[in-house]
DNA sequence: TATCTTTTGCAACATTGTTGCTTTTTTTAT
DNA sequence: ATAAAAAAAGCAACAATGTTGCAAAAGATA
């Protein structure tokens, strides 16, 4: 992993006024797609801009299921899992593990780039709303191994009850 | 959760000399299957048995795939998905959670049983093995959730290089 | 605009997981 | 030991998910 690898994207809280209408929402979103999508050098495509949408639209994480549905009958299944490897690859979201066979994707903060993810925080899943959300303020605790053990990365998920569903 | 719900299994540990003869470890552990799956109220059947067998026999955790492999031609898929579905409710077998779409299952200790599991220690995947290792002796550690959120278990999966790989 | 490169969609296929129903096995009661 | 009842296994059909190669379409480049 290069010194210096982290590059720094502008925070760009989007907070437009509600009163914005429709048609000015869109375009500015569609810049920020197309910033997001060229500062990770990849090819402006529909598909791209569109699900790279859903995840800045979606506070919590997406499964390749919810992606499909949501983006509708617009693009090819196929298109999705590249899409979403890309993606990954391109440290633009990260998969966050679960017990029922159905990966979770997730935007990643700033410091993540291609070929080296940063993301140090707690996963947590909503029994209630079975949403998924990125913990980014709690970072994983370092674990103790027994001898011998060495260790890479840590994954915590902790399932229980959201904030939205207390 | 009922009070004093966790039955207490007999140790069990299996240390057999090894210059017992084939067929007698086989017998042995025989019996100990049975035991364990009338212990859980389960009907003893062949595919239960092989399926808990394996369990026993593995150091690490299995996946749905390689129980059908090892498991052989004898058995349908359906029945291997049956079983761990019931080892899983019985609190025979519990899930770890992957970030590749394929659960693995591991035996539980003593303390879990129908309906309560208490597997509160943390999984090691193994990079260059791949196996994945439950660590029972390293509890999963208490996480600080930010304000309304609510935990009621945590998951720790820890990804680095195993006892065996160093 | 013309050319080169990348991505998409499609088809075909593989793997994984689910459900209803019939047959077989196991358990229970005689 | 036997018969009746209950549970599990196997089978078939299907659904969902994931992969690959290739031709067509779209995007980047000059
Ligand atoms: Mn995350
Ligand atoms: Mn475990
Ligand atoms: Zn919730
Ligand atoms: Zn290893």
């Amino acid at each position: 992993m290069p010194v210096n690898c982290c590059r720094k994207k502008k925070g760009n809280q989007n907070n437009l006024d509600e009163i914005n209408m429709e048609k000015e929402i869109t375009i500015v979103n569609e810049q920020r797609l197309i910033k997001l999508l060229k500062q990770n050098s990849l090819s402006i495509t529909d598909s791209r801009k569109k699900i790279l949408q859903l995840f800045l639209e979606q506070n919590g994480a997406l499964a390749h299921g919810d992606i499909e549905r949501k983006a509708g009958e617009k693009f090819d299944r196929v298109t999705v899992y590249r899409t979403l490897q890309v993606f990954v690859d391109k440290g633009i979201i990260h998969t966050i593990p679960t017990a029922d066979n159905s990966i979770r994707y997730a935007l990643c903060k700033d410091e993540c780039g291609e070929g080296h993810h940063h993301d140090h925080h707690v996963h947590f899943v909503c029994n209630s709303c079975n949403n998924t959300y990125c913990l980014d303020d709690v970072v994983t605790p370092g674990i103790k191994l027994p001898k011998g053990y060495s260790a890479n990365h840590v994954e915590v998920v902790v399932e229980g009850v959201c904030k939205n569903c207390q």
